[in-house]
RNA sequence: GCCCCCUUGGCGAAAUUGGUAUACGCAGCAGACUUAAAAUCUGUAGGUCGAAUGACCGUGCCGGUUCAAGUCCGGCAGGGGGCACCA
């Protein structure tokens, strides 16, 4: 028996370059359709300087299904780039006195030989980064093709503005009313920006979310939400006579919008509630009113003052304006509903203006409570018997049937939207019809426009005399400047001396060139399509894109399933329409995985502490944690995710200077289910590293048997050397269909349970030749079984048994299936739904044999005590139920 | 406010379609080896009652469907996440 240890240090650098050298995991890029295809991606890493335990988590799950699909026989795509542009590298910048280019390489460096310290199987031949010309270039000419196909506009738009960061946010980077980076409260400013119009595709982006049946239901649903699509009606309310003509006057004698007032509404059937209508403060009426009327000007101004934090949201107060204009009831003669300005109207969403039911909307209760406007009740609960007078001051928001409302008194809510939209589109106004049925998204366009340096030029020339004119392609890269000056506060393009000066280049006249520059999201919505060829002179090679996309799978974190994730399948929309690739979807398979957690300290002062800095004791089971360097007592906190400022990280470093980075893999595969959070604690990591040295025991002492190296005949097996080689094809086969589905714990406990069979085997093995054979081929397999976790363990251990190849290359070992299936079962036998007692029978006796062995038992004859059973359940292979 | 998810031993968790609840690991306890410790190994382990064979209870709580419920249905509580003046 050998008492070597396993020294990971030593052996992960080794194979690392070996596999290196092999180039085991470089995938050519030529068109190879002789195998099936698998491209596994991980979301590439923010070149932040070090990598993370979340990284590590990451990469490790893409790494388990690379070398796992690879030993199946797929031909796998598993590469690795790097997003690199962005705020960090220019804040670095001004810090630091350096160059965001140069910081953000020096920081690529580093990463990449910590990924490479992992033993990652990644191909390291297709790596780019997003900064790196030859990838904006293809971007900007993306850019200048969906600009030709009308994907691309420009508009002014009031914006989000982070105060902080000096540039523009997309809404979804608006968090709570906070810019997503800088947690500045955002601002709203009128600027000309660039959009995607991602709003075109609302209804298809939402349709075709019922086909990714291999995305998480969450991320679908979180996406749907996001898309918000709500169906409804458009209604023109005719103002009353004598508005119609003040309007008039007040506007132009022509204008038709004066004599109505368009709104959107999603409930229809409670026209007969209306009591009120309210225009967004923004509302082009609300101007014209507001031009001759300065307290509704006041108003308007109060209302633009209101914040657009979470804070300010939910504290504010619905407040109104009555602009002592009043609307035409569509279906009460002589009835008119007074029009008000309100602050809670949104001019984006809709028409900018609605009609307000107060019995049935709880903000429309609110505002006619404060108003003292009337509350007419039009829905009866089902549990109603009359039309009694039911509410205080909550609207009714159930189902229910149509009452107080003329013809449509009785209908249920779905036929009397349906009575008031066929009656209304069939009626005119001013030459139209009074109503449209409308659908409306809450997705907004993709504004795209950063008032910052560090991202992709947008490739476009301001020319006084001919207006916005694109880059001819010719021209193209628009590259960056390398010098630049963060002195002044905003864009340092804006401050060059010479970038933005060029000629046009329609009419040769001096212009200026676009100093925004892309969001960030733009570079990594196509990242995944590069990868399948990086050195194309257009932005994809149709052959090699169209062969390995979609993705087959895809994982990262959960904080992407909207932005990055929604912007991705619109850019492939967007691609296929221009021709550079021919699929829709880019992702097939989603995997979302959780975090890494730790618990948080804290001293008497209640400073975070670091988990370095203190000791943990644990004395029959009541942990205690005291500073090592005073002794003070620490508190232990709660358990969350990493982060700087609660000082509870974990680096990766450090783990893999002392553990080696199959401990590390091995320790975040385990225990949780992948998609939930990990806890990562030392004793855990310890628990991880001493499996990884009874597994270098356990092939130690096998290879001291000195077998033969051919598999033994199972005839000449002991009866205990043959259950240990079913019990290792049990394990296999579990093992197998585990990885499959990605739950990486459960295959981590087969693993276990077998290494345990095998341990207590080789113990009291016997002397027979076959016996010690059949353990060496046993332990053969369990290396195979937990290479993709821990390759470099299994290259070391494989190895040690004489193999003349790497286990890297090794093709998966099939399960025997006449090792799996048994001849006997043992059915549980259940009295009245108890279990009871076990049946051991032939796995091929039919139901009648079953019921008559069952019957005969000594357990069952008492219970029955000779009355027959009321019932017998016999359920094939599973399980005997006696009711008696 | 709306939408979604989760809740199983001391802890992380397992239980593929409704069919033996707690596999596997961590921490614990007892023991072996050792001068001792570390390392390693063996045993033990949901709760209550019982000397014991065993009995009863048990998957957040209440109820239902079923021969059978952690799993399905209804209601409730707690925790987490997403969206949020979206008409």
């Amino acid at each position: 028996m050998t008492s070597e240890r396993y020294n990971p240090r030593a052996t992960e650098s080794n194979w690392q370059s070996r596999w290196e050298v092999a180039k085991l995991f470089e995938t050519p890029i030529t068109s190879d359709n002789s195998r099936e295809k698998y491209y596994v991606l991980e979301m590439f890493p923010y070149p932040s300087g070090r990598i993370h335990m979340g990284h590590v988590r990451n990469y490790a799950m893409g790494d388990v299904i690379a070398r796992y699909k690879r030993a199946k026989g797929f031909e796998v795509l598993h590469p690795m780039g790097w997003d690199a542009f962005g705020m960090p590298a220019e804040n670095a910048a001004m810090q630091n006195n350096a160059q965001p280019k140069d910081w953000t390489y020096e920081n690529i460096g580093a990463m990449r030989q910590q990924l490479q310290s992992m033993g990652f199987s990644l191909d390291w031949s297709r790596e780019f980064a997003t900064c790196d010309v030859n990838y904006y270039h293809q971007q900007q000419k993306l850019f200048l093709d969906f600009y030709k196909n009308d994907l691309i506009y420009r508009k002014q738009s009031k914006v989000n503005w982070d105060p902080v960061d000096h540039t523009v946010l997309a809404n979804e980077q608006v968090i709570d009313g906070c810019g997503w980076r800088s947690g500045a409260p955002v601002e709203q400013r009128e600027l000309t920006q660039w959009f995607f119009k991602i709003s075109d595709y609302s209804e298809e982006l939402l349709n075709s979310l019922d086909d990714l049946d291999r995305w998480p239901d969450k991320v679908r649903t979180m996406q749907r939400n996001w898309i918000g699509r709500s169906e409804g009606l458009k209604i023109r309310f005719e103002f009353s006579d004598t508005d119609q003509a003040t309007l008039k006057k007040l506007k132009s004698e022509n204008d038709k919008t004066s004599s109505t007032l368009e709104v959107f509404t999603t409930r229809p059937d409670t026209l007969f509630g209306a009591s009120f209508m309210a225009l967004s403060p923004d509302h082009g009426l609300t101007s014209w009113l507001a031009k001759s009327n300065p307290k509704l000007q006041d108003y308007v101004k109060e209302c633009h003052k209101l914040g657009t934090s979470l804070a300010e949201i939910e504290t504010a107060e619905k407040t109104g304006f009555d602009t002592g204009l009043s609307v035409k009831h569509p279906f009460i003669d002589g009835k008119t509903i007074p029009v008000y300005v309100a602050n809670f109207v949104l001019m984006d969403y809709g028409t900018g203006a609605i009609f307000g039911c107060p019995a049935h909307d709880q903000r429309d209760m609110d505002f006619a409570r404060k108003y003292g406007l009337e509350v007419t009740p039009v829905v009866l609960p089902p549990d109603r018997l009359e039309a009694s007078f039911y509410l205080q001051d909550e609207a009714y928001t159930g189902e229910g049937s149509i009452f107080n409302s003329d013809f449509l008194n009785g209908k249920s809510i779905e036929d009397a939207k349906n009575t008031v939209a066929e009656m209304l589109e069939s009626r005119s106004v001013d030459g139209e019809p009074q109503a449209e049925r409308q659908i409306n998204y809450r997705l907004r366009d993709w504004g795209l426009s950063r008032q910052r340096y560090w991202g992709a030029p947008i490739p476009f020339i301001h020319c006084d005399d001919c207006g916005i004119v694109p880059v001819p392609e010719n021209d193209l890269p628009v590259i960056l400047p390398d010098n630049v000056s963060f002195e002044k506060p905003g864009n340092p393009l804006d401050h060059h001396p010479t970038w933005s000066n060029v000629d046009c280049p329609t009419c040769g006249k001096a212009a200026r060139r676009e100093t925004d520059t892309m969001d960030t999201f733009v570079d990594s919505s196509w990242y995944f399509a590069r990868f399948t060829d990086p050195t194309a002179k257009t932005p994809t090679n149709r052959d090699l894109v169209d062969q390995w996309l979609p993705v087959d799978q895809y994982i990262g974190g959960i904080e992407h399933a909207i932005l990055h994730l929604l912007y991705s399948r619109f850019f492939t929309r967007a691609m296929k329409i221009c021709g550079h690739v021919g699929i829709k979807e880019p992702i097939k398979g989603l995997f979302t995985q959780g975090m890494v957690v730790h618990e948080t300290y804290r001293n008497a002062d209640g400073g975070w502490v670091s988990p370095a800095e203190i000791r943990i004791d644990d004395i029959e089971g009541k942990r205690t944690a005291t500073m090592l360097d005073t002794n003070a007592e620490v508190k232990i906190g709660n358990i969350e995710k990493m982060s700087k400022s609660k000082r509870n990280i974990i680096d990766p470093k450090e783990i893999l200077e002392t553990y080696g980075a199959d401990t590390a893999r091995w320790f975040v595969l385990s225990d949780s289910p992948p998609e939930r959070d990990v806890i990562w604690s030392e004793a855990g990591v310890e628990g991880a590293h001493r499996f990884v040295q009874r597994i270098w025991r356990l092939v130690n002492n096998t290879a001291a048997l000195d077998a033969e190296k051919s598999a033994a005949d199972k005839a000449e097996l002991s009866s205990q050397a043959l259950d240990v080689l079913k019990a290792t094809h049990k394990a296999l086969a579990k093992t197998d269909t585990m990885l499959g589905d990605l739950r990486f714990n459960n295959a981590i406990a087969q693993v276990h349970s077998i290494v345990n069979t095998l341990e207590q085997h080789l113990r009291k093995i016997s002397d027979k030749t076959s016996d010690k054979s059949n353990l060496l081929q046993c332990v053969k397999i369990v290396i195979q079984m937990f290479a993709p976790m821990m390759p470099h363990l299994a290259e070391e251990c494989w190895q040690k048994l004489d193999n003349d190849h790497m286990v890297a290359t090794a093709l998966w070992p099939e399960a025997d299936q006449t090792l799996i299936v048994e001849n006997d079962i043992t059915l549980p036998v259940q009295i009245n739904g108890k279990k009871r007692g076990e049946l051991t029978i032939s796995i091929n006796a039919d139901n009648d044999a079953v019921s008559e062995a069952v019957l005969a038992l000594d357990f069952v004859q008492s219970a029955l005590s000779g009355k027959t059973p009321k019932k017998l359940i016999v359920v094939p292979k599973r399980i005997v139920n006696v009711v008696v």
